[in-house]
DNA sequence: AGCGATGTTCGCCG
DNA sequence: TCGGCGAACATCGC
């Protein structure tokens, strides 16, 4: 389930049960999600501690002192630490065992996430063309992300290029608190539009942080809990509609939410 | 039994 | 160049 709240809440996890821990050994149960050689992962993994974590957009990385561990979460990954081999989860991909005998997995049922080391992390970003966190971007930072850009507003704030961590699901509760049609051109957004449209981006994350990430329990309030046909908007009524960008399909309020022209 | 899925990437085309 | 489209990737649950 990751988007950037859900990563995020991986990123406290991964702090509370592994942080300062120190690796025994790593174990691949599958290389394919391995951006990396298995080699150079157990290389440089084996005997270094995870000092600290950092996450930008959807990827968490682990700091092991001149090196990272990066994490990707693709559609359906996750972390679980355990203390008993034996409970070792279900598509577990990776295994992560410390010298105090403690364990963590990257789990993850599709083959969409990575699992790899970086010698930095800067680098890192800027070879994916990552932009800014979209957590802690700050609003001139923002403007300056959506400058030239034209794209219509869903493709946007999915385009990890401009800002990093937003998804399908975030993007359109993001839309609909702003009160935009996924398909407005960004670039005919007013300035009070875009203001509103940083702070929902904010607010959203963060309320998704506060719930980490368990969709199901959000207000009634939002969008998120009406993403499904014959569901009405929460703040008029109107049956939310379906519609379909470049094969991701989403959901809208067609009387809330109007094009910008 | 087929379809859809919280992501990324790439080639094609306007 | 930018951006939209559609497919590919992989695999399970509904």
């Amino acid at each position: 389930m990751p988007e950037l709240p859900e990563v995020e809440t991986f990123k406290r996890y991964l702090d509370s049960t592994s942080l300062m821990k120190t690796i025994k050994k790593v174990e691949v149960r599958d290389r394919r999600i391995l951006s990396c050689t298995i080699t150079a992962l157990k290389k440089t993994l084996q005997g270094k501690t995870f000092k600290n974590s950092i996450r930008h957009g959807k990827n968490l990385f682990v700091d092991l002192d001149s090196s990272y561990l990066m994490l990707h979460f693709g559609m359906t990954g996750d972390l679980e630490a355990f203390e008993n081999k034996d409970d070792e989860p279900r598509y577990s991909k990776v295994l992560f065992e410390f010298t105090d005998g403690t364990f963590l997995s990257y789990v993850s049922m599709r083959m969409f996430g990575r699992v790899g080391v970086v010698d930095d992390m800067d680098e890192y970003l800027t070879e994916k063309k990552l932009g800014p966190d979209a957590l802690k971007m700050n609003y001139t930072e923002f403007k300056e992300a959506l400058n030239k850009r034209s794209a219509i507003a869903k493709s946007a704030l999915l385009n990890q290029e401009i800002f990093a961590g937003i998804g399908n699901i975030y993007s359109d509760e993001i839309l609909f608190r702003t009160r935009i049609h996924p398909k407005t051109k960004i670039n005919l957004l007013e300035e009070e539009q875009l203001k509103a449209l940083f702070k929902n981006i904010k607010d959203v994350l963060e309320y998704g942080i506060e719930h980490e990430g368990e969709l199901s329990e959000y207000s009634q309030d939002f969008l998120i809990p009406h993403r499904d046909k014959e569901e009405r908007c929460p703040k008029c009524g109107t049956e939310i509609e379906r519609y379909e960008i470049s094969g991701r399909h989403g959901f809208f309020c067609p009387l809330c939410q109007k094009i910008a022209k």
